[in-house]
DNA sequence: CGTCGCTCCTGGATGC
DNA sequence: TGCATCCAGGAGCGAC
């Protein structure tokens, strides 16, 4: 679910609510959603630490701990973190909950249980399988449009594919993968490594103006996306493609196509998006 | 190494 | 209404 503007958006919202608080115990309803601990180990690390800040990194979010300690924490597909009050009634599928010494709660909710919670060394993060392997920022200075022309200049396979691949951009999902290819008028399909100097310039602008138009919007809450506070964003209302299909382009009427592209579905158009 | 298909889950939508 | 099937925003894994 969440993809770089959403985890950001996140970040921000728990990082201004946690930092400075700390943790004073855990309760875990769903042990394997701990990777690597069982929940006493869990528990006893994490008690009595105080967050000192929350970083993301791609689609990770990574909780800074004092004394070296670091959360790393993946939504996956339907994964929530929610910082609430003890009242607030417990939703389905909460799995941890956080308690912090102003009384309040960080909950983690995740329907599909595919999300995980990791603790390791802060100096072991740049070893952490996941963090190691991940591709370029999108937003950091090495993301140029001279780097894509290089990365891709050998890449056999389709660009749409390529954009979800995380080793090679960091942070880029199905929604902004189909809106980032739309933008830059350029069909999922095409093999990357023919893709002209100017549609490389054009998917660079395309890729940071949609994940940027995303945070501006707090995120795009189709099914199950909510911030830290449990509030929705409203980027899904700005898709030009993404779950329009069927539905006229914004550019030239013709209706929006899906697709299945190296299993995922891709939306485009056929007409603005041509092979 | 690059690429592909399968897999982990629940639940909403769709089809018969 | 009931039941089966398909699909979903992610990514790790083994196979080739």
């Amino acid at each position: 679910m969440p993809e770089l503007p959403e985890v950001e958006t996140i970040r921000r919202s728990l990082e201004e609510k946690l930092k400075g608080k700390t943790f004073v115990g855990v309760e875990v309803f769903l042990d394997k959603m701990l990777k690597g601990a069982n929940p006493e180990d869990f528990g006893t690390e994490i008690s009595g630490r105080k967050i000192n800040g929350i970083e993301r990194r791609g689609k990770y979010l990574i909780i800074h701990l004092a004394g070296g300690v670091a959360m790393v924490i993946h939504l996956r597909m339907t994964g929530q973190l929610l910082y609430c009050s003890p009242e607030q009634e417990k939703a389905k599928h909460t799995h941890v909950i956080f308690h912090l010494n102003d009384k309040c709660q960080l909950r983690f909710a995740d329907q599909r249980q595919f999300g995980k919670i990791q603790l390791v060394q802060t100096k072991e993060l740049e070893n952490l399988a996941g963090i190691k392997n991940l591709g370029v920022e999108p937003f950091s200075d090495a993301f140029t449009r001279e780097f894509l022309k290089k990365e891709m200049r050998n890449r056999r396979t389709k660009i749409k594919p390529l954009l979800l691949d995380q080793t090679f951009v960091a942070g880029i999902g199905n929604i902004y993968a189909d809106e980032a290819l739309f933008l830059a008028r350029i069909n999922p399909e095409r093999v990357a490594a023919t893709l002209s100097p100017r549609e490389v310039s054009q998917l660079h602008l395309a890729i940071r103006e949609v994940l940027l138009s995303g945070i501006e919007n707090k995120g795009t809450s189709i099914k199950d996306y909510v911030d830290g506070n449990g509030n929705p964003g409203t980027n899904q209302d700005k898709l030009k493609v993404y779950g329009r299909d069927g539905q006229p382009c914004a550019k030239c009427g013709r209706a929006v196509e899906k697709k299945s592209i190296g299993g995922r579905s891709s939306h485009y158009c056929p007409r603005c998006q041509k092979l």
